[in-house]
DNA sequence: AGACCCACGGCGATTATTTA
DNA sequence: TAAATAATCGCCGTGGGTCT
């Protein structure tokens, strides 16, 4: 239970339980934290017990976390989520350009461990050329990479080859694109760079970030029916009061779609004023919603 | 103190399996 | 049956423990 909203995070249906016995007190164990936080222990609760979310309900939540917990690694959130840590990269990779990618990420282990080391590598390098006595440790904390690191730069550059591997240079075509979500020289079909690709370039290379709005338009050119049934699969709506309340009103939303014609024909001329005067309040506080969610996302 | 070893975990790529 | 997901492999990085 979360002690600042007393909101339960695991074990509703125990609770149901007790109440149904009559019981008026429950043991209850606190947590302190955010509510990104939580909603991770809730996911892991569930996927824990017996009663285990759905293939897609697991998919929704990686895809939250990814979000909320950016410097998590893949396979750290497929432990709490019970996917493959596959199924997160490529959730990441559709998920994460919305936001700033870290230069690190955390393990299981507690770990910090760097998505590119080519810069640390190379500033090795040149540190073990202009001093080759010099310590590894002492080269590792200039360089900001482990000393086990270090070391592999050593020997390469003995044995005359690059101080980074092949594999983790930046200019390897594709690599580029794991490491900074850049695209290059990708093929026709499955590496075809995607919109939120496009953008999440442009910050690295340092010109602009994507907008509220260029996010928005982006999202607006996917049918309400698509967004409506993805949102539906989401257990942090589905499980919440406000959210349950915000997915009957894009329902209706999406019924009153279906028969405009019908409703306009409904309304008699004495009332076209005053309905056309809600219909466009309705629309403005839509509006106003919609941005105040943006702003706040990119806050 | 510094060097080295090694367990653990990161990733992408590929293949096998499951799901809708 | 196609698409999505999981499992596996190989390579690499980190950091704690051990050796010199």
């Amino acid at each position: 239970m979360r002690r600042s909203t007393m909101r339960v995070i695991d074990g509703m249906h125990r609770l149901r339980a007790a109440q149904i016995r009559g019981h008026s007190e429950i043991a209850v164990r606190f947590f302190e934290g955010s509510e990104a936080d939580a909603f991770v222990l809730a996911v892991e609760s569930n996927a824990g017990h017996g009663l285990p979310l759905t293939l897609t309900e697991r998919t929704a939540a990686a895809a939250r976390i990814v979000l909320t917990h950016p410097e998590w690694a893949d396979r750290a959130i497929a432990s709490a989520t019970g996917l493959s840590a596959t199924t997160v990269g490529a959730l990441r990779r559709s998920e994460g350009a919305e936001s700033p990618a870290p230069a690190a990420r955390i393990g299981r282990d507690g770990k910090v461990r760097p998505l590119s080391t080519e810069e640390g590598r190379r500033m090795a390098g040149s540190l073990i050329t202009e001093s080759p006595d010099a310590p590894l440790r002492e080269i590792a904390k200039k360089a900001g990479i482990s000393p086990g690191t270090v070391r592999d730069v050593r020997e390469r550059l003995q044995r005359g080859e690059d101080p980074v591997p092949a594999t983790r240079r930046s200019s390897k075509p594709g690599k580029q694109a794991r490491l900074t979500g850049v695209a290059q020289d990708r093929p026709e079909g499955r590496g075809q760079v995607r919109p939120h690709e496009q953008s999440r370039s442009q910050l690295a290379d340092g010109s602009s970030a994507p907008t509220p709005e260029s996010a928005a338009e982006e999202l607006t050119q996917v049918n309400l029916d698509v967004l409506f049934r993805n949102l539906c699969k989401d257990p942090s709506l589905r499980h919440t009061e406000m959210g349950r309340l915000l997915l009957r009103m894009l329902d209706m939303q999406l019924m009153g779609a279906k028969c405009w014609s019908g409703i306009t024909q409904a309304i008699p001329a004495h009332r076209t004023e005053m309905v056309s005067a809600a219909a466009t309040q309705c629309a403005r506080a839509w509006e106003e919603f919609a941005s105040e969610l943006a702003l706040r996302r990119f806050a």
